[in-house]
DNA sequence: CCGGATCCCATCCGATACTG
DNA sequence: CAGTATCGGATGGGATCCGG
């Protein structure tokens, strides 16, 4: 980890989320505490040395815990890390904006659908209900309370509501489900009423951000 | 650039935000429009081709324009740059909790001055007023009305308040001027209801994030 | 299997020199 | 002033291997 040579927190900050695949570790443990193997399949594509290594530099830097669940070794977010919670949801809010379509070999993730679902968290009081989103390869779901909302990776089950389809992010986007619905862009399974529940309660407004993109 | 492979908003601002000087550049840039030698200068030990790649990507990405100022050059956020204000500045207050102390060969620029005033502006409503800012080599000025607080590198010889000192970042952390001036890390220059004015519109509360540094 | 370590090649970065 | 060009060294990518 090289310095900017300047005394500075966001170039200490840059030091540390600014190298390669740092930022995209950092949203996967967001969603909750992973092993290394789960952190490497999440991630198509990391060599399993970098993974180490910016590891490593986030121990370092007290931002991940390395600790032992039962025999298995986690790493999880250190409270100071948790601190980057509102930075990476506004980063991939920002980044959201030039998620026009899906580039050549681009997929979808388990932690990045799950990463997805936290970006979009609108805070808004909504009825209680749990939802199984599919992306793709990609499944995540969220289960919401009246004070509350969890998420996770994986398929679950017993959700109440069940969302599909390659066009989930213009409905997070446009919040319009019936267009999605009868467009064949999205494919639900359950009561019509979780699901403007589930448009009150996620959504991804990206006129938020600004307007004047290519 | 090279992308994640992963179709997530996340994955997409970090293409362009976690390569290398990337957030120094957005930084600098974020305090106001700028010459390609005025961010040469700005960020030390940046290679002019590097300025030149990033500056192109970021164009391309609709993130900087380059217009013409007159006869000159200059780079500017565009409005959907300039929504990474709010990250930038978040990540600039994340990564102050780890400047405790300067590292060997570490300074203070211009910019990462005025972008650490920017940072620590509270948005209380305070008395008019202008002040100078130095610490080292920096120097970094801020214009404080009822309505808007202005930044700009460099001095300010008409200001009504001068501040100085190695521990500037102490100050706006701890906000106590009296104990910062009466041990000598701080000096000032001006009226003493100005410094209390000072400490109100800027202040850099370090336990707001995190409590377990090492 | 899990949690890495090692090796080798490609790419990127850093420093300096040079140019319209 | 605003960048290109170039080249050695550092870092990343991908495969394989290893100890528990």
């Amino acid at each position: 980890m090289k310095s900017y040579g300047q005394y500075c927190g966001l170039a200490r900050a840059a030091e540390l989320v600014g190298e390669r695949w740092s930022l995209v570790i950092l949203r996967d443990l967001l969603v909750g505490p992973k092993r290394f193997n789960e952190l490497r399949q999440g991630i198509p594509g990391i060599p399993s040395n970098l993974l180490t290594s910016r590891l490593r530099d986030f121990e370092d830097a007290s931002v991940v815990e390395r600790v032992l669940d039962g025999r298995n070794v986690v790493y999880r977010l250190s409270e100071y890390g948790q601190g980057l919670e509102p930075i990476v949801v506004g980063l991939g809010r920002w980044g959201a904006r030039q998620m026009d379509v899906p580039r050549e070999n681009e997929v979808p993730t388990d932690n990045s659908l799950a990463a997805a679902l936290l970006t979009a968290r609108t805070d808004e009081k909504v009825q209680a209900f749990s939802v199984e989103v599919t992306a793709g390869p990609a499944t995540a779901h969220a289960d919401v309370s009246a004070t509350a909302v969890s998420v996770a990776t994986g398929p679950f089950p017993d959700a109440d509501l069940r969302l599909g389809g390659s066009s989930l992010r213009r409905l997070l986007a446009d919040g319009d489900i019936d267009a999605a619905i009868s467009s064949g862009a999205v494919t639900a399974k359950g009561p019509a009423t979780l699901l403007k529940e589930f448009t009150r309660a996620f959504s991804t407004p990206l006129d938020e951000v600004a307007h004047n993109l290519p």
